[in-house]
RNA sequence: CGGGGCGUAGCGCAGCCCGGUAGCGCGCCUGCUUCGGGAGCAGGAGGUCGCCGGUUCGAGUCCGGCCGCCCCGACCA
């Protein structure tokens, strides 16, 4: 019985966890439509504590919010070439609708770069209106071949910011600047570590000047995209006449940049730090950070145990903590403690009579170990772990990057590691496209980022990889998501 | 879009080869006993066997077609 209800381990097939964890942890489920996803409370209450943490960080920077549609003119896609030639295959169109053919197909938004800068257009008129910082919480369809929950599905929900500059370095500035808070999320949120870096031109953004990414390593070494930043240079302005008047009296055109998450980023979180007995959350984008079982036989036993169970939470949550009691009836403490561990809950409480009697609760860590408590510490006690589990789960992350990174590979070892267990590889890259391309023929590995400074090795690779010319810069090679 | 796998109760599956009253485990409901790591007993509810057609006295089972989902590859946040 209780074989039935383990999940398969990671070790064994970790596409069959991973769904396994996502629909058992009740984060999410399958919708009538292919490709969709439902997400359910469990799994929203996770994408709600990201927002807000991402929406306070994004409004300390000068960012507004503002909703722009979801039906976007199908020649304004069109307006950027690079552009509608990188989103054209993957739109979902609306070509009818009020019972008749619509005069112009509507595109549903695959980005909102076009519109946006249609609208930019219309408000920027003087260098006074610079910089224009915006971004938007919405939905986006793509039509995508192959979907996975919240990793790759057809629709999904993403913040994108917006900008506008008066030149090319505080547009830079501003791409860069929210890569940095990107990973400064990641890390002190997520507990999950990245590397950052720019694009080379073949994942770059269509339409953009330069694009750069926070790449997460995940459990069965494979790279993910987490979160992309672009400078858009003046291509969008161009197209959507997007100009305005100099201090000096000229007409230029602004500077752009876009960047965005999205929740992709619950599916990335479950791939760091999930384990074999399922969901592991960080203490800061836990729903429910400490869930209290209480444990009773006996009626008064009962009464006593819920009476100490529900004034311990009343404690905990008015020191900032989310804390639920799980008084429910006719389930063994045992299987409670299997589905909280399993849903990911960090901290368990467990109080039962001699626990009331000894003036103490037992708290058991997600992450394993338990350990007796006195009542009256029990506040300070609980948000110390809290805090410990936060950062543990980050330099155990921070670690297995470590320990699956290869430094100044060569063609040889590329090849065998990316044949056998993946990882990050760092080595030298002439740039040349054909070199890049021959690389992912040969090991599937596609190069994530060109890394940030924080991230380069501290011997550069003097030769390429591939061709053995001398190496303009180093690369990060790895199988993605 | 190619390769593989699977569609039978909410979930996981058996039954199909060899046609003859649709089953098992978990979950769910009721009651009693339980409760410190996935409870026990008793009773109960729940199915157009993915869809359409064919063969047959009779199809979950045989034949033909279609659809859907999952996994692996080519394309992507």
């Amino acid at each position: 019985m209780s074989e039935d209800q383990r999940l398969t381990k990671r070790s064994e097939d970790f596409s069959a966890w991973y769904n396994e964890v996502v629909l058992r942890a009740e984060l999410a489920d399958y919708s009538p439509v292919r490709g969709c996803m439902v997400i359910r409370p469990r799994g929203y209450a996770i994408w709600e504590l990201m927002q807000r943490a991402l929406d306070d960080m994004l409004k300390a920077t000068g960012h507004q919010n503002a909703y722009f549609p979801m039906l976007i003119p199908e020649s304004f896609l069109a307006r950027e070439a690079e552009h509608v030639e990188g989103f054209a295959p993957q739109t979902a169109v609306v070509t009818r609708a009020g019972g008749k053919e619509l005069e112009e197909p509507l595109v549903l938004r695959p980005t909102s770069e076009t519109i946006i800068y249609a609208m930019f257009a219309k408000w920027i008129q003087s260098y006074r209106d610079l910089p224009l910082l915006i971004n938007q919480w919405a939905n986006i369809v793509r039509w995508e071949k192959r979907t996975r929950l919240f990793l790759r599905t057809t629709e999904f929900l993403w913040q994108e910011g917006h900008t506008a500059h008066i030149n090319e370095e505080e547009a830079e500035t501003e791409a860069r600047s929210i890569l940095a808070l990107y990973r400064r999320f990641m890390e002190e949120w997520m507990a999950m570590p990245v590397i950052t870096g720019l694009k080379t031109e073949s994942e770059r953004f269509a339409g953009a000047l330069r694009t750069y990414g926070c790449e997460a390593l995940m459990q069965d070494n494979k790279a993910l995209q987490a979160g992309t930043s672009h400078n858009l240079g003046q291509n969008f302005a161009k197209a959507f006449d997007v100009d305005y008047q100099t201090a000096a009296g000229q007409m230029d055109y602004v500077w752009n940049t876009s960047w965005g998450v999205s929740t992709r980023l619950v599916g990335a979180l479950i791939m760091t730090h999930g384990d074999d007995k399922g969901l592991v959350l960080p203490p800061r984008l836990a729903p429910v950070q400490v869930m209290i079982v209480p444990i009773w036989k006996t009626d008064a036993d009962r009464v006593a145990v819920l009476q100490v169970s529900h004034r311990v939470s009343e404690v905990l949550r008015e020191s900032g903590l989310r804390v639920e009691v799980d008084d429910r009836d006719g389930m063994k403490p045992g299987a409670k403690y299997y589905q909280w561990e399993l849903r990911g809950v960090p901290v368990r409480l467990e109080i039962g009579p001699r626990d009331v009697a000894e003036g103490q609760a037992i708290l058991a860590r997600r992450t394993g170990g338990k350990v007796p408590v006195k009542m009256d510490e029990i506040s300070e006690f609980v948000n110390e772990t809290l805090e410990m589990l936060q950062r543990s789960l980050l330099d155990s992350a921070k670690s297995r990057q470590a320990q699956n990174s290869v430094r100044d590979v060569t063609m040889d070892q590329l090849v065998e590691l990316m044949a056998g267990k993946g990882g990050f590889a760092y080595g030298g890259f002439c740039g040349n496209a054909a070199c890049e391309q021959r690389i992912k023929d040969e090991t599937k590995a596609t190069i994530r980022v060109i890394p940030d400074p924080d991230f380069q090795s501290e011997r550069k690779p003097r030769k390429c990889v591939a061709c053995g010319e001398a190496a303009t810069t180093e690369a990060v090679w790895a199988k993605a998501y």
